[in-house]
DNA sequence: ATAATAGTGTCTTTGAGACAATATTGA
DNA sequence: TCAATATTGTCTCAAAGACACTATTAT
């Protein structure tokens, strides 16, 4: 007879203590429990030095150097155990390190995922759940913090698994640039049509058609005109603000749908 | 000064008894950790009785009614606390309890994410990682569990937030068959077109057109013939296996993409 | 032959890609 | 006027939608 999944942990032998919860109920495991924690992917675009157009950011943190810690000083993600007293669930921990980090609050995350294993943290089994954060560029960030371009970050050992939750971030934002408008979040506004563009052909390491781009962001009608701006040549650009900062628009179909890709 | 995001928990005031885990490390949080489960949301179709084509259906399973127990005796999805001396992974864990309900094991099964705040659970602050498993219909299930129609799990009351969480993985899953060909792991190979748009027509609950559903199968070659086969009607239709069960096919447009839709 | 299901062909539509042409404005 | 950037237009192409048409086979 199959034991129900749920009283399975019960039916174990307990290997450490039993009273590590506040409440005792039956239902409860006796074995230990994993680690958790959040780590957030925050992406932002800088403009490029000495050239034109914008390069991909991401936000990394130098781990501590203190007795315990594992990758000591190492490149990590901005991250850490949820407290149970002071954050009501993981959305809102994750808020509370996007803050911590930039100081910002209210741009867009989603959750990317989770990751959890016996070996991932040499502390001892842990979960960890990845959020992604897309954001313009704030005037500073944490002390212990520090933009990294993909170039950077290549060349980089970074703790835990971090390498691999980045390239997961990457991954699903290339793959979601290909067909909403997401990348409007790394702008502040207003901005123009050039400069998202800039934006996109940044995130997805290519050149995009002028005039299939400016189609397509148009027609979609998730911009509203904001008057000419200054742009980086004599002409001047129209600029725009996001009509809905709650959701990013999704498009009919990918950039270049012919050639697959996922 | 900021805390570093790392060492917050260390400097919370305990609210629980520190020797939880096997190893004392300073680096790990002196409060207590939230619990952590895995569940799966299991997908199929089975025949419309009395009718033709086919009806999507999720596995649920009855709640224990023990002592201590949540929800005793509710509809839930199958899952439960990830054990840490017996899964490896957060996938393992998936799998196993796959396995446990279904007897079936090497079936497609992506994450869905995760969930996780201080109330989903009457136990104590826990989270949740979920998986979407889609598989053909099997002989038999684990007595606990039953399979449901979208119809009977609407009138039926679910612990706890596994109503969100089934409108997640539904919400994804029709997204998903919009552009992929994950319907086909829905059925038992080989299988006919016909059946094959049956099971799309189940998913999205909506009918599409038999010349460009065939376009959109053929054209991106993730079938192959297998042979005609007995079907519901006089005319013997071809039948299909498909190429790579490892991923699903992503179709470069999503149906109706004119009429736009997430 | 007929009915019922399986499968194909043709025309239209949508939206992207290529690329040329036009518009604006400071120097 | 010229240079540099911004914006628009035209033609092509891929793939979906509508829907009519042909093919196969048990009765």
């Amino acid at each position: 007879m199959k034991k129900n999944v749920n009283s399975i942990a019960a039916s174990a032998a307990p290997s450490s203590p039993a009273a590590f919860a506040d409440v005792a109920v039956a239902s409860i495991p006796m074995h230990a429990r994993p680690l958790v924690t959040v780590d957030v992917v925050i992406w932002t675009v800088l403009p490029r030095p000495h050239a034109t157009g914008f390069e991909l950011q991401v936000l990394l943190v130098r781990r501590p150097a203190l007795e315990g810690e594992p990758f000591p000083h190492a490149w990590a993600l901005p991250g850490g155990f949820v407290n149970i007293d002071q954050d009501e669930s993981l959305l809102a921990c994750a808020v509370r390190k996007l803050q911590d980090k930039t100081g910002l609050q209210t741009h867009h995350l989603e959750q990317l995922g989770s990751w959890g294993n016996a070996h991932r943290d040499p502390r001892g089994w842990s979960a960890t759940h990845v959020y992604m954060a897309l954001i313009p560029a704030p005037e500073a960030v944490d002390a212990s913090a520090q933009w990294h371009t993909l170039a950077q970050v290549a060349d980089t050992p970074l703790a835990f698994d971090h390498r691999e939750l980045l390239d997961a971030a990457l991954s699903r934002l290339r793959s979601k640039v290909e067909y909403t408008s997401l990348p409007a979040f790394l702008l502040p506004e207003p901005f123009t049509l050039p400069q998202l563009q800039q934006v996109y052909e940044a995130v997805l390491g290519r050149e995009l058609d002028k005039s299939a781009f400016r189609k397509r962001m148009l027609d979609s009608d998730f911009l509203q005109e904001s008057g000419p701006i200054e742009g980086t040549g004599p002409r001047k650009p129209m600029s725009y603000h996001i009509r809905n900062r709650t959701h990013p628009t999704i498009f009919p179909r990918t950039f270049r749908a012919s050639e697959g890709g996922g």
